[in-house]
RNA sequence: GCUCCCUUCGUCUAGUGGCCCAGGACGUCGCCCUCUCACGGCGAAAACAGGGGUUCGAGUCCCCUAGGGAGCGCCA
């Protein structure tokens, strides 16, 4: 049976529920002679520290209560240090750095106990793992050099330890150190910006790690593959612009349902209500192509579902021109009476007009495009217009030739 | 400063002594497709940090240097 340990935090319940245990245990520690009472003050150890720093040497305590009777000056309450073997070696036999080698004499004696009595970091962890009997330690790197010292005192305490396992840190685009407690952000923020679980979890789980030249992975996959020991052991820097390609990948081929179920979440937090236009899934179907993320998504759908406010001025100075009035009148006739509402009808309406009035496509298609999107960017105009409705087309057709003649004037 | 860790294209990586004048992916650039935006297709530029060894042969093993990261709290 696996045990194991990922990011360790001493929550409320560690710092009140488990206190009673951490005393008993550095208790024991004192009683058979594993640690010590330390009366150094403040100052002294402040001291200490700045002189070392002057000498070019590595900042650590002396020990200088660890033998002789300290006298205890009144007031100065003694914190507890554990008594760190001063020579040999302790070895951290790592799942995937291999075997990493620390000298004792590099350790000093870290404080177990504070001054008022609560237990410090590295003692709850060894006696919440040796309690729970945590068969594999999973954290950052940057724990790499606690193991030695949490290492000694597991054997001060007779417990065989865990296996570690140190993963590399992400770096942040610019190379900076990210995680949970230096600026990285909240996953609840990606779910805001608009990726997918999915690809969220895909893009992590190749930071680190890879399986021959895979890219994709389903979850199930993931855990099928994943094995600790073929996490590399550099860190990695967060890529944006892959994590973004893996976003429009799962919402391109995933299941329409349950990209649309993530949809309503970003048209929700945009104030539409999903049943005031064409259903959802028939949504991400037509836009799936052409979005990165579920919030651009869900921007680029609010036209079908609401009436917009105003065309973009650059698309509308293109596309809404005078003798286009002319154009819509043509459109509209033939698209008021035209039946079924469908794709492939209204191509061949559109079609029609086309070829009628000796255009390209592309001169009808975008006008209408503006007309009934407000910009010139959306899905295949036929496909647009039969989710957009025959009311929302003919009312937004007649909107644009009130523009016309309103605001850009009759030729 | 000291200790520990790390070092293949801009980024994520394949590579475990010959199959590598280094492969894939993102991004970038070019071309094609095209009613817009996209998707897609094709193609290009782009890396073994540097220096010493070991070996018939090194991206792959060893050492040194440089660079990057982390730790050095009565923080977690």
């Amino acid at each position: 049976m696996t045990w194991l340990e990922l990011e360790y935090d001493e929550g409320p319940f560690f710092q009140t529920q488990r206190f009673p245990r951490y005393k008993e245990v550095i208790q024991q520690m004192l009683r058979e002679g594993r640690a010590y009472h330390c009366y150094c003050s403040k100052e002294r150890l402040e001291q200490l520290r700045a002189d070392q720093m002057a000498r070019k040497e590595k900042p650590r305590y002396d020990g200088k209560c660890r033998h002789g009777v300290p006298i205890p000056p009144a007031g100065v309450p003694p914190a507890v240090r554990f008594k760190n073997p001063q020579d040999g070696i302790v070895v951290v036999e790592d799942l995937i750095r291999g075997r990493v080698v620390f000298e004792n004499s590099e350790l000093d004696d870290l404080i177990i106990a504070r001054a008022d009595g609560t237990p410090t970091y590295n003692v709850t962890v060894v006696v919440d793992d040796m309690d729970m009997r945590i068969t594999h330690v999973i954290r950052g790197d940057d724990h790499l050099n606690n193991t030695p010292r949490q290492l000694n005192m597991l054997k001060a305490l007779g417990v065989s330890p865990p296996l570690y396992a140190h993963v590399p840190m992400i770096l942040g685009a610019e190379g900076a150190r990210l995680s949970k407690r230096h600026g990285a952000v909240s996953v609840m923020q990606y779910r805001d910006d608009g990726y997918l679980p999915e690809a969220l979890l895909n893009y992590l789980v190749r930071l680190g790690w890879s399986h021959g030249d895979q890219e994709i992975f389903s979850i199930d996959e993931m855990i099928g593959l994943f094995d600790i020991v073929d996490v590399h052991s550099s860190a990695a820097s967060f890529n944006p612009e892959k994590l973004l390609w893996l976003n429009q990948h799962y919402i391109k081929t995933g299941d329409p349902e349950h990209v649309a179920r993530h949809l309503s979440y970003h048209l929700g937090k945009l104030g539409i209500d999903p049943t005031t236009g064409p259903a959802l899934v028939e949504v991400v179907k037509v836009q799936r192509e052409r979005a990165k993320t579920l919030a651009e998504m869900a921007q680029n759908s609010v036209f079908f579902y609401r009436d917009f406010d105003a065309y973009d001025s650059k698309d509308a100075a293109i596309h809404l021109k005078p003798q286009t009035r002319d154009l819509f009148g043509d459109l509209r006739s033939r698209l008021a009476h035209l039946s079924p509402w469908v794709a492939v009808s209204i191509h061949e309406a559109v079609n029609a007009v086309t070829e009628a009035r000796g255009l390209k496509l592309g001169q009808v298609a975008q006008p209408l495009r503006v007309a009934v999107a407000g910009r010139a960017v959306s899905p295949p105009i036929d496909l647009t217009l039969e989710l957009l409705g025959r009311e929302k087309t003919l009312a937004r057709i007649d909107k644009a030739l009130e523009y016309i003649e309103k605001v850009v004037g009759v030729a």
